[in-house]
DNA sequence: CTCCTTGTACCGATCGGTCTGTACACCGTA
DNA sequence: TACGGTGTACAGACCGATCGGTACAAGGAG
């Protein structure tokens, strides 16, 4: 009774993650992951969770300290685990052009395997108070600088025409879009989609030289509602 | 008192906007848009909905049938403005390229006015009841049908390769996302931005002939927070 | 009077979060 | 072996506040 306020420093949720406690709070997050999706941050309870893990609301808080600290969590983590595939491949000494195949098709291959994280870091995210919101805008900034470096390396290299920050939004754009509609089961492997991509992205539509085989018809399913 | 169940037919939210009730509904939908865009469908509260059109609750309920409905009428009203701005552009006898400059002006055009609407109606649609959800769909995917039709056109006419349904996300990825950062007040009119996009897709990043003169800084401010 | 518009009071439900109690495994000591 | 002590993981009651929506009476205008 010594100390005026807070709860015991030493909770679960605090650590780092790295102990037995890890599986409930990845089942936690990833549970919660899928809740947030649909219904959204403000239109998931905090019942509805507990009751998705099967907990107690009491139980839960043991856990996981506040709802927003798990919307923060789950964001930071995808950011920071699209930032550990992607940097690897930014730092080398390849030539740009295949730097950018490189963290596309990375960067697909996150999509394809945490999208739902991704929707969640960027349209729940906005929900998050002040300081946590920052880490967060940091993270995704930090994430686009990677892009924006190695398209304009490539332009210093001479390989493609100097870029500025409208065209790196563009190309993001493009690629994080593939979030939406990308699907495990789709006909296209996400190596297949970023390489489609660079390629449109560097040549553009208009045909150069030979000519390619490509159907007229979509080859991907529709979108999914939502 | 005749029928079983629902309130009186003639409230002014069933009417399609038309008569002297649309400057309160215009001002509510207007209010809640920037209400939902920073707080959310679930994170904003009736009340507060009420407070920033100074009405009582049970006033606000009697332009509005109920707070869904909002939320349908936004995301509507915004796709068919869209649709409305698009189609004259597609329904001509303009040469398939003239045609996509032209779309992509208006849709950027669109965006720099509308930007919130469709933030909105992207975002939140989700949260609206399966009835509802499938007429924005529909709607949206009217909207991108109208992009394949012109992308196919061109392709048809010999102007640019074969599109599918991956090739036209991907620029509908790029065109929507500025809606995240496009300022009115931006140094780039929608119209230099429409262009430029349009020409990175149909050439493509890799120069063909003579060189261009471009900057190499961001000539955008970064995209706000959120 | 009637019609349109409004504010107030109220409904049951749920919100995020805290508090208390407890079952249980593991501990060193005797 | 038996002991009390400690820390973990949990459930459930409970907090004030707010949720979306409705009922209804009063106000104002014709």
């Amino acid at each position: 009774m010594s100390r005026p306020r807070s709860r015991d420093v030493s909770q679960p949720w605090m650590e780092p993650m790295t102990n037995a406690n890890r599986s409930m709070r990845e089942k936690i997050l990833e549970t919660v992951t899928e809740l947030f999706i649909h219904k959204g941050f403000h239109g998931t309870g905090v019942q509805e969770i507990s009751k998705a893990v099967n907990l107690g609301r009491g139980a839960l808080y043991y856990h996981i300290g506040s709802k927003e600290q798990i919307l923060f969590d789950i964001s930071m983590s995808l950011l920071r685990s699209a930032l550990d595939t992607t940097l690897p491949f930014v730092d080398t000494d390849d030539p740009p052009d295949v730097k950018l195949h490189n963290i596309a098709r990375a960067l697909l291959r996150h999509h394809a395997t945490h999208g739902e994280g991704w929707q969640v870091a960027v349209r729940e995210a906005r929900f998050l108070s002040e300081e946590y919101q920052q880490q967060v805008i940091d993270a995704r900034r930090e994430f686009e600088q990677l892009w924006h470096r190695v398209l304009q390396e490539g332009a210093r290299a001479g390989l493609w025409r100097a870029v500025d920050a409208v065209d790196v939004r563009g190309v993001l754009g493009m690629f994080n879009y593939t979030a939406r509609w990308m699907r495990a089961d789709g006909p296209l492997s996400p190596e297949q989609i970023a390489d489609r991509y660079v390629d449109l992205l560097l040549t553009g539509l208009i045909e150069r030289s030979e000519r390619s085989e490509r159907s007229d018809r979509p080859d991907q399913p529709e979108p999914p509602p939502e």
